[in-house]
DNA sequence: TGGTTATATAACTGTCAAGGTATATATAGA
DNA sequence: TCTATATATACCTTGACAGTTATATAACCA
């Protein structure tokens, strides 16, 4: 067992990203993941696994049940990483929105 | 070739991840990144392939050099992935800041 | 107690990615 | 043209991971 997982490692697997999405609505079952993941259950668990690893997810266990609960805050890690970035993407759309504004005045101006 | 690569499966590579970091700053020749990331040349170049694939940079050509470039767009699809999330984290961060003026208030009775 | 339910873990398999070395490609420069 | 430089690609090895089935664990219920 390595488990020197990050966020982003868990978030790389598309089926770990559904989870969360699922458990963004409501904290879940294992069972109830299994079928909404068209998966199976020790394939769910395996998952479930690495998101409790990485802080992402938090279990409660209930008699034989187990409730799988979204802990968002290992997010704010990666939000934060990509906050440097968020300027440049966001300058790059203004820049096209600006290109747009200059060529509908041209437009009013022609007609 | 197989490269059905996600920008998540992209940035789950510490590495990739470094190089985005070093592009940020400016654009940069392959060689540069060899030896800022003290990697052999064609483990940066095949990190620099994966990132071409996923959009996350572009190649302009310069005689035998390649100057490789940041495209930041690709992270926004990752913001708005997040996006979703960011209300989350934060009212806990909120809950925990009403806690904390609270808490101060208090203290301010006391006095 | 014995059976059923819910979940985790073990063991196995196949795929894929990351790293390396060796080599191909292409351009600059002597 | 020949050599050096810069980068990409081919090929190989290793390890990790996602998925599976089988089994362990543990709690409930009859």
């Amino acid at each position: 067992m390595r488990s020197m997982t990050t966020v982003y490692e868990a978030l790389a697997e598309p089926t770990r990203r559904r989870i969360l999405d699922l458990l963004r609505e409501r904290p879940r079952l294992v069972g109830e993941l299994v079928e909404a993941l068209e998966m199976s259950q020790p394939g769910v668990s395996k998952h479930l696994r690495v998101l409790r690893e990485v802080g992402l997810v938090s279990v409660r266990q209930d008699a034989q049940r187990r409730w799988y609960e979204l802990r968002p805050e290992p997010l704010a890690e990666v939000n934060t990483w990509l906050e440097s970035y968020r300027h440049l993407w966001e300058d790059r759309y203004n820049r096209l929105d600006d290109l747009l504004q200059e060529l509908q005045a041209k437009e009013r101006n022609n007609d």
